[in-house]
DNA sequence: TTAATTTCTTAAGATATCTTAACTTCTAAT
DNA sequence: ATTAGAAGTTAAGATATCTTAAGAAATTAA
């Protein structure tokens, strides 16, 4: 466990055998079990999680109650309800394990208590965050407004693993495409 | 105008005259006519800008050869294509003066050594960036599935100020709205 | 002020995508 | 193994939005 965070963080900036303990120190580990809520909607996101092992996603239920999903996350990424999670504010989304999820978690006080502590952490956090960033305005600039066979096929190719590990209801709701719809493109021919 | 940065620095860590003094005396000042490029495709982001006065617009060429409209930016706003300037490659977009724009400015480089000589700068822009990825959560997850009229109705609601300084087929493209759809919806009645 | 360019509007026909609803296939639980 | 629920498919009709094309209005330049 503390052997792939270290490995995880490492990717973004060299931490000592030390650093990476005080930071582990201050973690929680807990599994999710398939289909459990990590956040529920309304909640205030008191945790970031960092995935060890599993698959999770984020979804809002819109005013005619269909589910949208706006992302997926696995093994080594970092989810959370950003904007619920930095403004300590209700969150108008959900976090729900698609398959079991073991994780490691700690709330914001605890991250900026860490951040004070290890300012290399605070820097690995800015990349971290200008990554997601940057993957995020590729899905706002580009990705949406692709015709909806062209998001498919983008998926595909981009997230194999994910066509495997996700049903194609799921995946629709993602793409922004209606279920119905998705399957008439998939159609050969 | 070093007082307008520091105002606006401010707003996120505080810092002292001399740690003001010492990120402005890196900073550059630039001047851009209407419809200057700040910056054009296929060429690397070099610079983060802070825009001091103005508005500008990003925005890429598709396969149609049609402009697409990513963001609009003005006063106390930093613009930069992030992905090419944080990974320092080839832009696919353009950032172009709406009206007569003045910026401060500097580059990738310049900042790594102010993160290293003030680590405080550093917490402001993680601060800044995840301001900027909850907005742009906010475009791609609810924003941009809404119906071409809500998400103008959502516009004029938050940003009435663009609607008086930028043309109405540029919204459009933003928006993600044909022009002449854009035209017909905003017909009374 | 007039001409030139840019921006905005209107309308008809085309198209992508959604909705509904029924049916099939698959999966998980008894 | 059987059944109930979940997931995927099919097809017809509805609708949102785009395309094209032409003209009107507004800005900018001469």
């Amino acid at each position: 466990m503390k052997n792939q965070l270290k490995t995880y963080l490492n990717r973004y900036v060299y931490f000592s055998d030390t650093e990476i303990d005080l930071i582990y120190s201050q973690l929680k580990e807990k599994t999710f079990k398939k289909k459990a809520f990590l956040l529920k909607e309304s909640k205030v996101c008191k945790f970031n999680y960092f995935i060890l092992k599993g698959l999770v996603r984020s979804f809002y239920i819109d005013e005619k109650g269909k589910e949208k999903i706006t992302l997926f996350a696995i093994d080594n990424w970092w989810v959370t309800n950003t904007e619920s999670f930095i403004k300590q504010t209700p969150s108008i989304q959900y976090i729900q394990a698609i398959e079991e999820t073991t994780v490691l978690y700690l709330s914001k006080e605890t991250l900026e208590i860490l951040y004070n502590k290890c300012p290399k952490l605070e820097r690995a956090f800015r990349i971290i965050t200008e990554n997601m960033l940057i993957a995020n305005q590729r899905k706002s600039d580009v990705f949406l407004q692709m015709k909806s066979k062209e998001r498919y096929n983008d998926f595909v190719k981009k997230l194999p693993d994910f066509i495997q590990r996700v049903p194609q209801y799921m995946i629709a709701s993602y793409l922004e495409i209606s279920p119905e719809y998705l399957s008439e493109l998939r159609k050969p021919k």
